[in-house]
DNA sequence: ACCTGAAGTGTTATGATATAACAAAAAGGA
DNA sequence: TCCTTTTTGTTATATCATAACACTTCAGGT
C-alpha cells in the first residue's frame, strides 16, 4: 500500500499510462472515451491534486469543449462511474484516479496546506469499520475514507 | 466499539445525557449555551439521522429563533467545533455527536434507504490509513471515515 | 441507404449548500 | 459605567449540483 503524490515520480508516464488504461478499459467494456471525457481525465491528471467541478470546466472551456456546467458534471459522472476519477467529499473536488485498472476502495490523505493529494487503496470492509458493520449487521457499498492534514513537503517548510 | 442508530433503545435517556454532557462541558469551557445552539442540539438529537442546515433552520424558524442560513450554519460550527456534532460529508449534512464527552475520530454507518446514522468511534491513526500516513510522513489532523449501505432494519424489508 | 433507438451534447434555468459583510444587541470584565 | 468581545439579525452573494428539453451523433437492424 503507497501513496503517490507527495513525492517525486515520473509524472509524464503517470499520465500517459493511465491514459492508455483508460482507453483500454473503455474499448473492453463497450465505453465511449469521447474528446469531452478524455480532455477532463487529462485535466484532472495535470497534478496530482483535486479540482472543483468549475475549475475543470473553465479549463475545458479554454480548449472550446464547453461552457455550462452540466459539461463539467456529465465529465465527472462518466469518469467517476468508469472509476478514472474520485471524489474528495471534504473538498467537492475531484481527482483522476491513481491506481486506475485495480477494483479499489480508494483512501485519501489530503493536504492542506499545498491540496496535493495521495490516494492509497484499503479494503475498508475489513479493519474496524468492516468489523462494526458485521457485528451490527450492516451492508456496505461504498466508503468514503479522507485524511485531512499535513504532507512531508508542507511539514518541512517553516511557514506555509 | 459498538454503534447505535441501528437498534431500539432508551432514546429520551440518550438525547437528556447528551444534553446534559453538552451543557456540562459549556460550563466547564466557558462556552456559552445560548438557546439557538441548545434547541439546534435538540433537533439534531431527535433521531439518529443527519440533517441537512436547511432542514435545521426550517425547524429553528418554527421555533422563532431565526429565518436567515447564518443562523443555522453559526450554531452548526459552534456544535461542531465544541465536538457536539458531525458533518457527514458524503452527504452535507450533520448529526448529533452519540458519544459527546469521549475526544474520538467518528466514523460512520450511513443507510442510504432510510438515511438513519450510526456513529462508531475509530482510532483512525491506527489501521491501514495511519500505517499509510506514518511511511510517507504525512501528519493527520482529521480524519473522514463513512461508509455508505443499508442497514439491518432496512435489509430485512423486501421492498425499501 | 434508410430507419430507429440509445447515447451524447448544447443550453437555459433552477435548486441546494455555504459564506461574506456589516450593523445591532447582549454579555462580561476593568 | 465604559469598553471589549461575542452573539445575533439581516442582506446579499458565492459555490456546488441537477432538471429539463431540444438537437446531434452513432451503431444496429432492415
Ligand atoms: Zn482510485
Ligand atoms: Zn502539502
Ligand atoms: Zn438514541
Ligand atoms: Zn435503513
Amino acid at each position: 500500500m503507497t501513496a503517490f503524490g507527495f513525492h517525486a515520480h515520473d509524472h509524464a508516464h503517470c499520465i500517459s499510462t493511465t491514459l492508455h488504461r483508460a482507453e483500454a478499459y473503455c474499448a473492453a467494456h463497450g465505453l465511449k472515451f469521447t474528446p469531452i471525457r478524455r480532455r477532463a481525465l487529462e485535466i484532472l491528471l495535470a497534478e496530482h491534486r483535486a479540482l472543483g467541478a468549475y475549475d475543470l470546466l473553465a479549463e475545458l472551456a479554454k480548449d472550446g469543449l464547453g461552457t455550462a456546467p452540466p459539461v463539467a458534471y456529465r465529465a465527472l459522472d462518466f469518469l467517476t462511474k468508469a472509476g478514472f476519477a474520485h471524489k474528495i467529499e471534504g473538498l467537492n473536488a475531484y481527482i483522476a484516479c491513481a491506481h486506475l485498472g485495480a477494483d479499489h476502495s480508494p483512501a485519501f490523505l489530503i493536504c492542506t496546506e499545498c491540496k496535493s493529494v495521495a490516494e492509497a487503496e484499503t479494503q475498508a470492509t475489513q479493519g474496524r469499520l468492516g468489523e462494526t458493520a458485521r457485528a451490527v449487521g450492516f451492508r456496505i457499498n461504498r466508503t468514503v475514507i479522507e485524511a485531512l492534514g499535513v504532507c512531508p513537503n508542507c511539514q518541512d517548510q517553516p511557514c506555509a
